[in-house]
DNA sequence: GAAGATTGAGGTGTCAATCTTC
DNA sequence: GAAGATTGACACCTCAATCTTC
């Protein structure tokens, strides 16, 4: 179900812009941040993405002009990633539809208690996984 | 928390044999039909795969000797997929704990209650689904 | 023309190695 | 040495085009 709906979504986004479904999570975080901006490493924590997979996504994005790259003064090591004109544009046109279709196809479908009890499950598995990769 | 559990399982595998998970899946389907083997665009419908990602992911699993396409007596445009012996192997290796971690981060974690309300929710979701494809 | 399968191109994700700066 | 980031190689997936056989 979860293969599905994910491809589901991907087709209705690349029917409304030019984004991908990962394009579309980075824009959604970074445009939900105050300063527009964010670190490299950041957007990783925030996603739950590698470093290597933020860096190779960062480069695609930045080649098709959807955000930039800056540099950082109080750390040299670093960088920002912020959403350029155009990033803003292609998710202004992408979210509506995005998040209509995350309704209709799934939120709508389901009962506050199927919602609640997925909420619980989440939780559960997630700290299973911590237990998991800490050593457990 | 679908994709950290499915990198999790994915680590497990890896740690097991040489099996990628759909590796994986592709061995499961197969080795759990009656003959062993199977037609190309069966293995796809049951897997819910494209045709080219089948054609893909078998050229890869032949060349490392996990599977071996056979010519099809009745249906001369078709092939059949088996599993080779080095295919068994790995697939032994793997099962045991693939459905250990499977039932020690998810299925042990979760109630009757939970497990059923989830069966309803994918039931649900892929009924929408289906609606929206056909031209809901 | 439709169905089963293959191919090539291009985007995506992971791993291991590397580089610079802290 | 550790942290932030990049790179290259390789596996994976999708799309569109193609080929053969039905």
């Amino acid at each position: 179900m979860q293969m599905r709906l994910h491809s589901e979504l991907a087709r209705h986004l690349a029917a409304d812009s030019e984004l991908s479904y990962p394009d579309y999570v980075v824009l959604v975080a970074l445009t939900a941040d105050p300063e527009g901006r964010m670190r490299l490493f950041e957007l990783g924590q925030l996603l739950g993405w590698e470093q290597s997979r933020v860096s190779h996504h960062i480069s695609r994005m930045t080649e098709r002009g959807l955000v930039i790259k800056q540099e950082c003064p109080s750390d040299r090591r670093g960088a920002y990633v912020a959403v350029t004109d155009h990033g803003w544009a292609e998710i202004r046109a992408a979210a509506p539809g995005h998040v209509d279709a995350v309704r209709r196809l799934f939120i709508d479908r389901l009962d506050a208690h199927q919602l609640d009890v997925l909420g619980d499950v989440a939780e559960t598995v997630l700290a299973a996984l911590e237990v998991e990769r800490s050593g457990g």
